[in-house]
DNA sequence: GTTGATTGTTTCACTAGTGAAGTATATCTT
DNA sequence: AAGATATACTTCACTAGTGAAACAATCAAC
């Protein structure tokens, strides 16, 4: 009735799916590969690119440096990752995935999990394109608004 | 190309729309209202409700106890919320807000931050919607994954 | 070739969430 | 009425993110 029944709705439906899926994702990804989604994501990443550095990986998934910093700590701690220093730019880290670290993104794409079907199948195609297509539209609507907000 | 590709981009499509649309809200909600989106959320569920206790603004929040003892413990400390013991149940708590915390929902309902109006514009009644539709379709299908595992 | 700005990373203090384990009070069951 | 079970809440240890401030290395300008 009030103007809050209406606007909360998408910010909170969204902010609910969102952490809903990453939970769902997450008992299932540890169970079978033994990371979290956000660890994969990063491995992952790290695995397709040659020589990345920290302030990039950050780049590429969105996230601020700090994130990165902390993230990275842990799978090292996990024994996933590798870091060491960069030969041409003495500040950076290269990052490399371990054996281990390899190890867990194949047990991933060897045994999709179940949310992320379930949802394809759901949806179909079609309408998966154009739900992200809507997902992209609001990441670029926040994006202008921030730097809205930061020039004026 | 590998099933990477296309599995992950709407998990990841989704936590990144998901994280940057409440960073928005945030900083826009704190300059106007003084509380982040989250905390907004709680304090209105509050303010709606006669005598609601923890557990159920947790499962009206879809969040677990002990995010709403924090969260509460947050909003206290900002002098927002007040918590009694419920006469009929000496085990929970009676939450309401203060003259403060009514005060901040004011606000936010007065001025309506510039996110929302722009995603709301830009989609139109009907998308958004459809759009909300399919993010309550993931969360029917994460809670079914969930109480399937739990059982199975 | 110093000087000043930029870049890569870390640290710190914070919000916000999870899950497991604990404590107290209520509620059944008999 | 006692004992078992359920409910309300807290605590703890954790992941995952933000933003601001610091530091060192690099790069541009002069």
């Amino acid at each position: 009735m009030s103007q809050d029944t209406k606007n909360p709705r998408i910010y909170s439906r969204l902010q609910i799916a969102a952490q809903l899926y990453r939970k769902v994702a997450d008992r299932q990804l540890v169970e079978t590969a033994g990371v979290t989604a956000p660890q994969l994501g990063v491995l992952t990443r790290v695995g397709s690119a040659k020589a990345l550095n920290q302030t990039s990986l950050a780049r590429d998934l969105r996230l601020n440096d700090s994130a990165i910093t902390a993230m990275v700590r842990r799978l090292i701690g996990m024994g996933m990752l590798e870091k060491t220093r960069s030969e041409s730019d003495s500040r950076a880290f290269v990052l490399k995935l371990t054996k281990q670290g390899q190890a867990a993104i194949d047990r991933a794409a060897n045994q999709p999990i179940a949310i992320n079907r379930r949802i394809e199948d759901e949806f179909g195609a079609e309408a998966l394109l154009q739900f992200t297509e809507k997902l992209n539209r609001i990441i670029a609507l926040c994006d202008e608004e921030s730097t809205v907000e930061a020039e004026g």
